[in-house]
RNA sequence: GGCCCAUUCGUCUAGUGGCCUAGGACACCGCCCUCUCACGGCGGCGGCACGGGUUCGAAUCCCGUAUGGGCCUCCA
């Protein structure tokens, strides 16, 4: 994986770096990080950091330390030096350029995209050295991948024009091209490349809209990648025991947010309890809610069905750690069913989900009202929404005070 | 403009000449379940870009067209 330190790390890279990642893991290899630093110009400050973390996150582990492509400036010189003395490269206005073969065709068998060939005279002789010294990618790169043995260069496919430039050059100082495969880019519902206007776009913000990573990279993999014709959740463990590029296909594929929102919610309804709750409570925290974790905790099971995303937890179970803002008006009526529901939870022992259910369902009998109409003004009352956890969960865990307080506001001051 | 790449339901895909009356998943619609919202169950809608070949037979092979994309930087 070789990410230029330009920014934040885009999810179509990601997708790639964990093609690399699988199939390094699938095959009992390594999968390397580089950097690929030479357009000085262009690099920002904490752009290295970030990527790291953000592929740790997802849960893709490198192997050996990070590399810096500008740290073989000297020795890629050199390797130019050498081309110019054997005349494969020339010197240009203080650059120096490779000598490309002006006949026949360069080809390579990519993995996924089957025999590709490009006519030679349609290769420029590209600048190898700058004239102030730094090499170029098109030239540090594929020296990088001979230096660092690089088997198997999975990379986007707006590198397979760059391909042919890069296998002559390899062949020029005598080694052996690796074997490369060239994956398609991943869109937005446009059909352009997928862009900020389309949604989160980078890791960062995946992570900080409640996603859980191992149902971000499920997705990621099936963006290109299937196991076969039903298969659909799959944990990491068992997309490394299943992958393999010959499985991925070369169109490129339109990124569906509702299908991760989907498969998000399929990860988060299957974790253990204690498991969910840690989760949440670590994401609330790094989202920067300072709430109370015994109540997170003790609120995780009654929202781990409802929601599909950590970052709907505000909206959706704030109710029990903030004040609510006035619901919606009660109908006509609805104010009695608010104040008798007061009167009765006022008594109830225990205060628990069981008991306050029955009792509130007695209320709704005794007026001759559903239980859908006779709980809505509550719901709206308590939860300030008409949407919201179980309601006989929510009112234990708010509590007696604080449910009588809302409840007498909602009836109003005439019978408060 | 040149070269290269791609093209199966709205989306992700299965499919490698007969198993295809084209399968699955998301989304959407309907019904059921139900304290709201979800979950779940059942059902439905919906596709091989187009035109020529090759073949007894093509979503699958070949050619062309169209559409989309990439590259053509002393960017990566």
């Amino acid at each position: 994986m070789a990410p230029s330190p330009t920014g934040f790390l885009h999810i179509g890279n990601v997708r790639t770096a964990l093609f690399n990642w699988l199939f390094a893991r699938h095959e009992g290899g390594e999968f390397r990080l580089r950097i690929e630093n030479t357009d000085t110009s262009r690099e920002v400050e904490a752009a290295t950091q970030q990527i790291q973390d953000s592929l740790r996150w997802l849960g893709l582990d490198w192997d050996g330390d990070v590399t810096f492509q500008l740290d073989r400036m000297e020795e890629t010189a050199e390797v130019a030096r050498r081309l110019v003395e054997e005349g494969k490269a020339y010197e240009d206005e203080g650059a120096i350029r490779f000598r490309m073969p002006d006949e026949g065709v360069t080809a390579w068998d990519d993995v996924v995209r089957g025999r590709v060939e490009f006519p030679n005279e349609q290769l420029e002789d590209l600048v190898l050295v700058r004239s102030d010294g730094r090499p170029t990618y098109n030239f540090a790169s594929p020296m990088e991948d001979v230096w660092d043995r690089i088997t198997h260069v999975i990379r986007g496919e707006d590198h397979i024009s760059n391909t042919p430039k890069q296998v002559n050059i390899i062949r020029a100082i005598g080694a052996e091209p690796p074997v490369y495969a060239h994956v398609s880019h991943v869109l937005g519902a446009d059909g352009k490349s997928l862009s900020k206007r389309h949604g989160s776009v980078t890791v960062d913000e995946f992570k900080h809209a409640g996603y859980y990573a191992p149902a971000l990279m499920n997705f990621l993999a099936l963006l290109g990648w299937s196991y076969d014709d039903k298969t659909t959740i799959m944990s990491p463990e068992e997309l490394v025991e299943r992958f393999s590029l010959e499985r991925v296909v070369p169109s490129p594929a339109t990124f569906d947010y509702d299908k991760l929102d989907w498969m998000n919610g399929v990860y988060l309804r299957t974790l253990a309890p204690e498991e969910y709750a840690d989760e949440l409570v670590r994401y609330l925290r790094e989202a920067g809610h300072d709430w109370d974790e015994e109540l997170v905790r003790r609120a995780a099971p009654i929202v781990q069905e409802k929601i599909e995303r950590f970052g709907q937890f505000p909206d959706f179970a704030g109710f029990l750690f903030r004040d609510i803002e006035p619901g919606p008006a009660l109908r006509d009526g609805a104010a009695d069913v608010v104040s008798a529901a007061r009167d009765e939870l006022a008594r109830v022992e225990p205060f628990a989900a069981a008991q306050i259910e029955t009792t509130l369902r007695d209320l709704a009998s005794r007026l001759e009202l559903s239980p859908r109409k006779a709980f809505e003004p509550i719901r709206i009352a308590v939860t300030g929404s008409k949407v919201s956890p179980g309601l006989f969960e929510s009112i234990e865990l708010l509590g007696r005070d604080k449910t009588l307080e809302r409840l007498s506001a909602a009836a109003g001051p005439a019978r408060a």
